[in-house]
DNA sequence: AGATGAATACTTGTATACAAGTATCCTAAC
DNA sequence: GTTAGGATACTTGTATACAAGTATTCATCT
């Protein structure tokens, strides 16, 4: 089976890490289900490498709340729509927060960084890289978020990041598959959130997350919702 | 050197388990100063065991970014005063949207299950076991937010958790040494916090946590700013 | 005195072994 | 056919070994 997660963004990456990025795609696509009770020793066989990465992994799947430690082998959780409705309040609520706090900030820099990202992610959609696309949408706003240098702000979005990556990559993917012109409006949604940081503008700020979320949380919703769309989204072809 | 994180919560933990509860109170507590290296190999030695377990709890010291990890050891990172303050953000954030869910939410259970703790931190008083209060302490925050049935709130909650729970015993234990009226009005704010959930009562919500949050954080942050008063709050001694 | 390169000592990631505990299977007895 | 106990197979936590990479130390040369 083709890795599911990209394997350029892995390149330095420890047995561990590999392992890790691949069973968090295989749980949050479903390819393992739900209830599946998993164990050192069986991961190990299948990935080919001893238990020590495996156990780095299911270490940090359990701390994703991804799965749950039993007195033998991990339980799979997975995520629902509850848990992709819940990742969206715990990111709404964290962007609000900080956006609250950049309204009593200097954003020059950060609006500087965002343009960039944002004709990153125009030039990412020109040559089809979906994966590329997906990861600049994800660094924009984690950007954001790590310039009002909040440690403990900070933390808390790279604690659902790994799972919020997986979503992100696996909507984009399918969008490629079903309509692309959705691309223009992600991008447009994300010119609005900039605009709205650059100009202080609370109604401004509001009208780009009601926009981004909606658009967002829908798509991510209909995929899970959806075994079919749920298979395409897994499958469907990386360009390159 | 007498651990610092009480034993009789380490009853049935793994070597890994009590490593990383050593660890990360003598972090807090800057027993060991920030920016300090620590490598696997040195704390075996210092704890008497393999590298496995060293390698569990530094990974999670890791994930609660209390230490950093560079090419060879890792670096301790410590917690300061804004970090403090850091963590209340969270909290206050955390707390204010659960109790907005409360609102729309039958609350008798949770009503009936808080009165029950709070009868125990009175008894806890009575007999002076400050850690066992803490730890009633924290439960009665955490029942509030678990009574959501969000699972990521509940995560996240579950992130900040363990050190919160170290500010919560020192702060508890320098009380007691200092102040131990302190007590009667931390119990006072947690029958309004139960009032105001009970009541669904907007304004006693708001009042509950300015009370608690004030108090709290006044007092753990003055701790932080005195050497003497860590010391004390460091090495106070535990009634059984 | 300073620079350079080799030797040494350290680090971490991973493999493998072992002990203790738990779950499953099989056989014998009723 | 059912039950109980022993044997077997599995689990995880931890110890130890090894390889690869990095940092430090020391000796030699200029």
């Amino acid at each position: 089976m083709k890795a599911l997660y990209p394997e350029k963004r892995l390149v330095n990456a420890s047995m561990g890490a590999r392992v890790v990025a691949e069973l968090r795609m295989r749980i949050i696509t479903k390819a393992i289900k739900d209830e599946t009770v998993l164990t050192e020793n069986q991961l190990a066989k299948e990935f080919q490498v001893s238990r020590s990465p495996i156990r780095e992994a299911l270490r940090t799947l359990t701390t994703e709340n991804l799965v749950r430690p039993e007195r033998m082998g991990v339980v799979v959780v997975g995520i629902s729509e509850k848990d992709i409705e819940e990742i969206y309040d715990i990111r709404l609520m964290v962007e609000s927060f900080v956006f609250e706090r950049l309204l009593h900030k200097d954003n020059g820099k950060l609006v500087g960084e965002l343009e960039k990202l944002i004709e990153m992610m125009k030039i990412a959609v020109k040559y089809k890289d979906i994966d590329e696309f997906s990861f600049l949408d994800l660094e924009f706003h984690e950007t954001i978020i790590r310039s009002i240098d909040h440690r403990y702000i900070s933390m808390l979005w790279s604690n659902i990041k790994p799972v919020m990556e997986c979503l992100i990559l696996l909507s984009m993917r399918y969008r490629l598959e079903e309509n692309d012109k959705d691309f223009e409006r992600v991008i447009a949604n994300h010119e609005l959130i900039m605009e709205s940081i650059e100009n202080k503008d609370t109604d401004l700020i509001n009208q780009a997350f009601y926009k981004n979320f909606n658009d967002v949380q829908n798509k991510v919703e209909k995929i899970w919702s959806n075994e079919e769309m749920m298979k395409i989204a897994r499958e469907s072809i990386e360009f390159k």
